[in-house]
DNA sequence: GTCAAATATTTATATATTTGCATCTGTTTT
DNA sequence: AAAACAGATGCAAATATATAAATATTTGAC
């Protein structure tokens, strides 16, 4: 394995993660989560007044690129920021999109 | 125009801008334009090795989405980044992706 | 004006994403 | 065990994106 190669795979790891927070429903739920908070599926649905499947599906995404955890307690699901410095690049997109 | 849209659009803003920088050859491109360094399309292109038509292209997306500037100096045009502040969403993905 | 260098744009093809519906799986309640 | 609830998954249609090859545009040198 070359590092270049390496180095790729950093890029796309990087990549994947900010493409999986690049869309607004899931700008809007990472808004949620900030500062810890802990929320189900379906208190998502409901604040973003989307479809069940479709929050799903974009916690999903999230999740599986490493932006959200989740922990299932009875029947609800908790999804919640991994690292709560992520919520620093929607400050900072916030910041910069708002000249 | 409803609250509501207006937020919806913000959203849509900040997804593009975070869009635009969502690929790995883009995340690269911001990597050496960090520190307020100004890089003109072909030497970008020669650094990271792909073509000079793709290259274009993807300075455009992040140019169009509010990521990068750039000026004309003769033959030759510079790009830089908009915000000097939008690279610490690039660090802090490379924090937050080596885990 | 003509030529060459540096960028940009157009076009075509391949691939990936988004969304909602229907369905399926797991968990609690009765 | 059946019903009810919460969430996940498979699928299909619409839409968006990526890439490269070819072409066009802009600018400076002559």
């Amino acid at each position: 394995m070359e590092i270049q190669e390496l180095e790729i795979e950093r890029l796309e790891t990087a990549a994947n993660m900010l493409k999986a927070m690049a869309h607004p429903m899931r700008i809007a739920i990472l808004k949620h989560l900030e500062g810890g908070k802990k929320l189900t599926v379906t208190e998502i649905h409901e604040l973003l007044g989307i479809e069940q499947s479709t929050t799903s599906h974009h916690l999903g995404i999230l999740k599986d690129k490493g932006v959200l955890c989740s922990k299932r307690e009875g029947k609800n699901t908790y999804y919640f920021l991994r690292h709560d410095t992520l919520s620093q690049i929607v400050d900072c997109l916030s910041r910069c999109s708002c000249e």
